[in-house]
DNA sequence: CGGGGACTAGAACGATCACTCTAGCCGAAC
DNA sequence: GTTCGGCTAGAGTGATCGTTCTAGTCCCCG
């Protein structure tokens, strides 16, 4: 509807080459060369769509893949029968990716969110409220299934800090046997709640 | 037993100091001249004591305040009646530390294992070292307790991973709500797999 | 077919990076 | 009281950082 030809194309291409790029080695371990060479684009255009800098481009990678992922894992888990074993899924889809992909970071958001929280608050404000959006998504999902709105919340905050907390331990171990057991442990405490 | 006078209070002030660094900013986003104010000492003692640099110097931040955050939690855990309400006193307490610092990383481990994961495997490595060994000792506290060995791994995994998960929530959203909440419930695994 | 705005191109800038190196300080050993 | 090695001091290295800036090129619109 507003695709001004190719240059839109080269935005895209601007910001998955960054996200790709902070997937491996986060905010503060990628430079704009490495961003300029990967996305075959050029400084001035990465001035010209991000005026604001790194930080206008960071800022935009963790809306836009933000977005991307929660609606992703909504959709997993919405396909399966119960969201119990629709965050199983959720699980198991993330880990297989991993091993995929010899670990790199399924997602990138958390490991910028701390790499900024203490010094750059425009950034954590966006990272929060990505990661705001998540357990508002999924808890919305839950109470569809006829958890009670305060419950649904709870599990919802539990389900965003266990797999970021799996991502860490699945990255940094080389081994996604804890992250795929805490999956097992949130199945079990959504499906519990389940009514009936 | 083995001190050299002011030598070793030197490189413990460059250790402090990194550490404390690295907290708030993450390995790549702090820079040795940071560490060469914020430790008092220059930039020949750091070469000094750690020939190898930046990473030699990450790598034994990595190992020194590990250990001693393990040592923290096990020693908060066993004070406690069981380790249930231990693990829980442990969450509350980094909470407590947390809101107290305005939200700094009470632990900067998983956010630079999880910055240099792809891209450094020395300190991955090393990393991966300290992680395995918070399970282990954490373990051996649940087997303590009367926990079998299979189910002591899985929930000592279980905690790190919602510690970690906790604190790249509390970090983000600089609330520590979510993070107390993951603590009520590993408490409850916890509590749920003790002996009688 | 001429004008103009969106976009690209990439050289150049000052700052700062991790690191090296030479010089010298200082306290213990004899 | 001189020697010597552990340690400090800090200027200097080349590379690279994020950003700026001036010239273009391209394509739509009249």
């Amino acid at each position: 509807m507003a695709p001004t030809t190719s240059s839109a194309a080269t935005r895209d291409r601007i910001l998955t080459a960054t996200t790709e790029l902070f997937r491996r080695q986060g905010y503060n371990g990628t430079t704009l060369s490495q961003i300029v060479e990967a996305s075959a684009a050029t400084t001035g255009s990465i001035y010209h769509f991000f005026p604001g800098g790194k930080d206008e481009l960071t800022a935009e990678v963790l809306r836009v893949s933000g977005a991307g992922y929660g609606e992703l894992v909504e959709i997993v888990i919405r396909s399966a029968l119960d969201p119990a074993t629709g965050m199983h899924n959720a699980f198991e889809a993330a880990g297989q990716l991993m091993i995929e992909t010899d670990f790199i970071d399924p997602c990138p958001i958390g490991t910028i969110a701390r790499e900024v929280a203490s010094t750059n608050e425009p950034l954590r404000l966006v990272a929060a409220d990505v990661m705001q959006g998540w357990v508002e998504r999924l808890a919305a999902v839950l109470v569809d299934a006829g958890i009670d709105a305060a419950q649904s919340e709870r599990l919802a905050s539990m389900s965003v800090t266990t797999i970021e907390g799996g991502f860490v331990m699945a990255r940094t171990l080389k081994d996604i046997g804890p992250f795929l057991s805490a999956g097992e442990v949130v199945r079990q405490l959504i499906a519990d709640a389940l009514p009936e």
